[in-house]
RNA sequence: GGGUUCGUAGCUCAGCUGGUUAGAGCGUCUCGUUUACACCGAGAAGGUCAGAGGUUCGAGUCCUCUCGAACCCACCA
């Protein structure tokens, strides 16, 4: 080992000894721990490091205790996000899609790519992340490329693959459709418009789509209306008179307004559904720049926002509009770029999930996954249980591109599924691929299988990995992306290889700010990483972060109240530092050639150490890493060093045994949590092994 | 509207399946620089565990309600 016991020594130590690897022909059990691919648009935050920092501490725990461990790094493309951060970037170097085109495009964004992909790498080294770094997978590897092509074939071939006009949230800013689950809500104060239609009045929050009107409804137990059910009245628009039915329909909330709404089945989800139980026709107002249309005449090309500020005088000359109310409500913006988005009807490929979620309730009602806190069981189900059609196509070009292939270019333009071919490539001259990417949890999906080279079309050695590391030990995220992510692994899981993903899902809290809030780029309230390591190092950092790592529980923090723990744990290593010093440097050798003599101090301590073994060993067990540091600090600190080093002052020869027992096993106990220092004071033995890595677990008497 | 979680010392929080005088860190106060450590040691003050009721021999821990905080889901025409 070098001689110099820096971080950076201590790692390049490890992993150049090949401890971080798995072994598959190993003969020892094996416990898996996969790690969730960061998305590569900026740096780790501190939500990262928390994650990864537990993620190490179990894969060192285990490892000690002798099993075959493999922790499996990787990281995300993230569609959206990352193509919106990329062409921030690009905007201001006064470039563009339109200015670069696809191919070069695509050429700078994997540049960008490696650019992040160098800080994220250099942070987990940083962290002392025990990743086996040989088997490190990206979402746009090769190996995920086959497995994402391999589910939408085998989806499309099973006929659950869709293509068809459907009413999307759509971004206007991103240029794309999202997900409803990738909404955020804010309240706005806008008005409540009361528009005359025929002899009727109606309220409407939005009359720019009143071009897209094709019916007015009203509920079919509302008395009021009961007479005009049926019957068609002429209308005064801005477009000159139309003819309208009035339909009766029980999604309309007689309460709300008048009573009365105007249907508008392009631009409105419920209006989507009354249209469709209607056969009414299906008028596009809003295009997908979030600009009104032709049919809207004067006020073609207006932003929304524009026209309906600019109709609103017509709309009054006209008699129209017969009044204003003040009204709040929530208005759904895009979770990336907080622009509001337009629901709008758009060509996009679906996949019939129904069958498939079903599979999946009954695989967690089984119980054969653990989830911590266990109350998720529940939270998942429910929403596998009225789960919809999962839109999985996006207009973008980050990401894994569709796999279908149009013999001409009419027929992309068309979008004319016919005769189109599924394939990973070309199929041959003339032929056009579709022009959208996949969604980026459609790849994120089957992370558990494609990181261990699922589907295996040779039956080489990744089948062998299937079948030794799959379904993983172990599997912790943040509780936002239960649906986007967790609840889609344990689908596909069970739909290709009829198993689960994972046995232990670790839901960790979040980290706040003290108000409550998610740390966020635009409200600029992070932590970086960086920040505490630079002011405690890495080992109080992480002991600092596992104090928060409490499944369910998030935790308001501060720089403040992060650096009281870093403070206190960079003191406690201090401790442990001078424990060593005390023990190993300075020690006494006997003066006489005698045996050392036990006392009752000594039995004492072992007792305890054995007990605190018991303690920590149960906590990581059960995974409460909070408690089992809990368990070592007290015992270290107010034990060890307080009560019986202080004893031993009067009899350090007969007491140099029982120190140094004591502390080894301290340093084993301490490791996973406390890589590099625990590293350090170990190799200070003359005693012991190559690396405190492959020391022995303690055992337990139970 | 449906759901989840939380409300414990000045601050940030632990407290597993209910069991003796409710814990930690930081902060505050007193004392102490004896050769592991002042990034220290010895000690102290500080809580009717949000409130009310209930179950129990016994509740911070279980149940009900009230008040307060946060988050998730749905809807928002």
């Amino acid at each position: 080992m070098n001689s110099k016991f820096d971080d950076k020594n201590i790692y390049n130590f490890w992993e150049s000894n090949g401890y971080f690897n798995a072994d598959v022909k190993s003969q020892k059990p094996t416990y898996s721990l996969l790690m969730p691919p960061p998305n590569l648009t900026g740096e780790l935050h501190l939500g990262h490091a928390m994650q990864h920092s537990v993620l190490d501490a179990i894969a060192r725990f285990k490892r000690l205790q002798g099993f075959n461990v493999l922790l499996l790094p990787g990281v995300d493309h993230a569609g959206i996000q990352f193509e919106s951060t990329f062409d921030k970037k690009i905007a201001r170097e006064k470039l563009s899609k339109q200015k670069l085109g696809r191919d070069k495009w695509l050429e700078e964004a994997w540049k960008f790519k490696d650019e992040v992909y160098k800080s994220v790498s250099h942070t987990w080294r940083f962290l002392g992340i025990s990743a086996d770094w040989s088997r490190e997978v990206f979402t746009l590897d090769e190996g995920p490329r086959r497995a994402v092509y391999f589910q939408f074939k085998t989806f499309w071939d099973k006929g659950l693959i869709y293509k068809g006009p459907y009413i999307v949230q759509w971004c206007p800013k991103d240029n794309t459709a999202i997900e409803n689950v990738e909404l955020e809500y804010e309240e706005r104060k806008e008005k409540l418009y009361f528009l005359k239609y025929g002899p009727l009045t109606l309220a409407t929050a939005r009359p720019e789509t009143k071009f897209g009107d094709t019916a007015m409804a009203v509920n079919p137990n509302d008395k009021r209306y009961k007479d005009y059910v049926g019957r068609e009245f002429e209308i005064e628009t801005l477009a000159g008179k139309k003819k309208m039915q009035v339909i009766a329909d029980s999604a309309v909330d007689p309460k709300f307004g008048t009573g009365v709404i105007k249907v508008t089945p392009g631009h409105d989800f419920t209006d989507y559904e009354i249209g469709k139980r209607h056969n009414l026709p299906i008028v596009t107002v809003v295009d997908k720049h979030g600009k009104l249309t032709e049919i809207a005449g004067k006020y073609a090309g207006m932003k929304v926002l524009e026209a309906r500020e600019a109709m609103l005088s017509e709309l009054k000359e006209k008699g129209i509009l017969v009044k204003t109310e003040d009204y709040v409500h929530n208005v759904a913006v895009c979770e990336r770029c907080k622009s509001v988005v337009e629901p709008l009807i758009s060509e996009e490929w679906f996949v019939k999930v129904g069958d498939i979620a079903k599979e999946a309730i009954h695989v967690i009602n089984a119980d054969n996954i653990k989830f911590l806190p266990k109350n998720y069981k529940k939270i998942l189900v429910e929403w596998l249980d009225s789960i919809h059609d999962w839109c999985i196509s996006r207009s973008l070009w980050w990401g894994h591109r569709i796999p279908v292939w149009y013999p001409s270019a009419q027929d992309a333009r068309s979008g004319k599924v016919a005769n189109a071919k599924i394939s990973l490539e070309s199929p041959g001259k003339g032929w056009v691929q579709d022009e959208q990417v996949l969604d980026t949890w459609f790849s994120s999906g089957l992370w558990p299988m494609s990181t261990l080279g699922w589907p295996s079309g040779d039956k080489g050695a990744f089948d062998s990995d299937l079948a030794k590391f799959f379904p993983w030990d172990f599997e912790i995220t943040a509780p936002e992306i239960k649906y986007l992510w967790i609840a889609r692994m344990i689908m596909l899981s069970k739909y290709f290889v009829d198993d689960i993903p994972f046995k232990t899902m670790f839901f960790h809290g979040m980290l706040r700010d003290l108000e409550g809030r998610k740390f966020s780029k635009s409200l600029g309230n992070g932590i970086e990483p960086q920040y505490l390591i630079d002011n405690w190092g890495v080992d109080a950092t992480r002991m600092a972060l596992y104090t928060y790592a409490i499944p369910g529980r998030d935790g308001r923090v501060s720089r403040a109240t992060l650096d009281e723990r870093g403070k206190n744990f960079r003191n406690f290593g201090t401790k442990l530092r001078n424990v060593a010093r005390y023990i190993i440097d300075l020690k006494q050798p006997a003066t006489r050639d005698q045996r050392p003599v036990e006392n009752g101090d000594d039995k004492k301590i072992i007792e305890d150490l054995e007990e605190t073994v018991k303690k920590v060993t149960k906590n990581l067990e059960s995974l409460e890493l909070h408690l089992a540091v809990e368990e070592i600090y007290e015992f270290v600190w107010h034990k060890f060093a307080d009560k019986y080093i202080e004893s031993t002052k009067q009899r350090r020869a007969d007491a140099q045994p029982t120190l140094e027992h004591v502390l080894k096993q301290v340093l084993i106990l301490l490791h996973p949590f406390m890589p590099f220092l625990t590293e350090e004071l170990y190799q200070k033995f003359e005693v012991k092994r190559e690396s405190i890595m492959i020391e022995d677990w303690p055992i337990t008497k139970i």
